[in-house]
DNA sequence: GCCCAGGGAATCG
DNA sequence: CGATTCCATGGG
């Protein structure tokens, strides 16, 4: 890891690493474009402006402990995707979709937010899940200064549906207070998910109303970075059929959730790819 | 198996 | 422009 202490800001120097691609690709919904193409955001309870150059990326007003302590883990940039993609580029699909965002990143998100954020999702499209989101964190967040964080487990839990109405989430408010609840009384155990096994942890999972075998995928890789994690949406589907009738190949299946990621953005943005089914 | 439930976005005519 | 379609889940 390459990076200097700027003033308040720590400056990091990372390849295969592009703002667009890793916040605006359907894993987080918290982080808005600025006019000058630089982000703003929160994750957990830390808010985060950032901006970039290339493979120059600044992170505004972040102290070094915070950053080592914080954003090193959730930008993943523990990873070497490099090599990941090398792995993967023996295939020629995820050679392309690896080309065409090259700059991916799977982002190591709380589970909590990821759950709460994915029954959200369900039969919804992103600016909706956004703004859903957003109201979620202005209603019952707590104020960080103009921005808000994720609100609390203890904070939803003691909520009622009708507390959630001007989010305007439809039928899905019923099922963020069940998770809630699940999750307050320990019936659903966040923290035990993450050390089992991923069958399991779908088991756990799908005990809350509203989560089903996509949002339970969704979470496993998205909040627990559990990297064999699969979730199968429509483009997914569409991706399978047309391109792995027989499934991925098995380099790829052990981090079949990351190469998901290339594979979901490069069929729902690029043009050129053409779907017979 | 089939329809429906919020609602907003995307696509179509 | 208005009309139609899309979306993942659970309930009837």
């Amino acid at each position: 890891m390459e990076y200097i202490v700027d003033g308040n800001d720590i400056v990091l120097y990372q390849e295969d690493f592009n703002l667009d691609q890793t916040l605006d690709c359907g894993q987080a919904f918290r982080f808005v474009k600025n006019a000058d193409g630089s982000y703003s955001g929160v994750a957990s309870h830390y808010a985060l402006h950032i901006s970039s150059h290339g493979d120059e990326f600044r992170l505004h007003n972040v102290s070094e402990d915070e950053f080592i302590k914080f954003w090193y883990d959730y930008f993943d940039l523990t990873t070497n995707y490099k090599e990941l993609k090398k792995r993967f580029s023996q295939d020629s699909i995820m050679e392309q979709a690896c080309k065409f965002a090259p700059g991916i990143r799977l982002l190591r998100q709380d589970s909590w937010e990821t759950l709460i954020s994915f029954i959200i999702s369900a039969n919804n499209n992103i600016p909706r899940i956004k703004g859903i989101i957003s109201r979620l964190c202005e209603y019952y967040g707590e104020d960080l200064g103009g921005i808000y964080a994720f609100p609390t487990v203890e904070m939803l839990s003691a909520l009622s549906v009708e507390d959630l109405s001007p989010l305007r989430a439809g039928f899905r408010a019923k099922y963020i207070i069940d998770a809630a609840q699940r999750v307050h009384s320990g019936e659903v155990n966040l923290d035990a998910i993450t050390k089992m096994p991923i069958e399991e942890g779908r088991g756990e999972l799908m005990k809350i109303y509203g989560v089903g075998p996509k949002v339970a995928e969704c979470v496993l890789l998205f909040g627990f970075y559990k990297v064999e994690a699969f979730p199968l949406d429509i483009w997914m589907k569409r991706v399978m059929e047309n391109f792995y009738p027989d499934g991925l190949p098995s380099f790829i299946s052990s981090h079949a959730g990351i190469a998901q990621q290339y594979l979901f953005h490069y069929a729902r943005t690029c043009a050129d790819i053409n779907f017979t089914k």
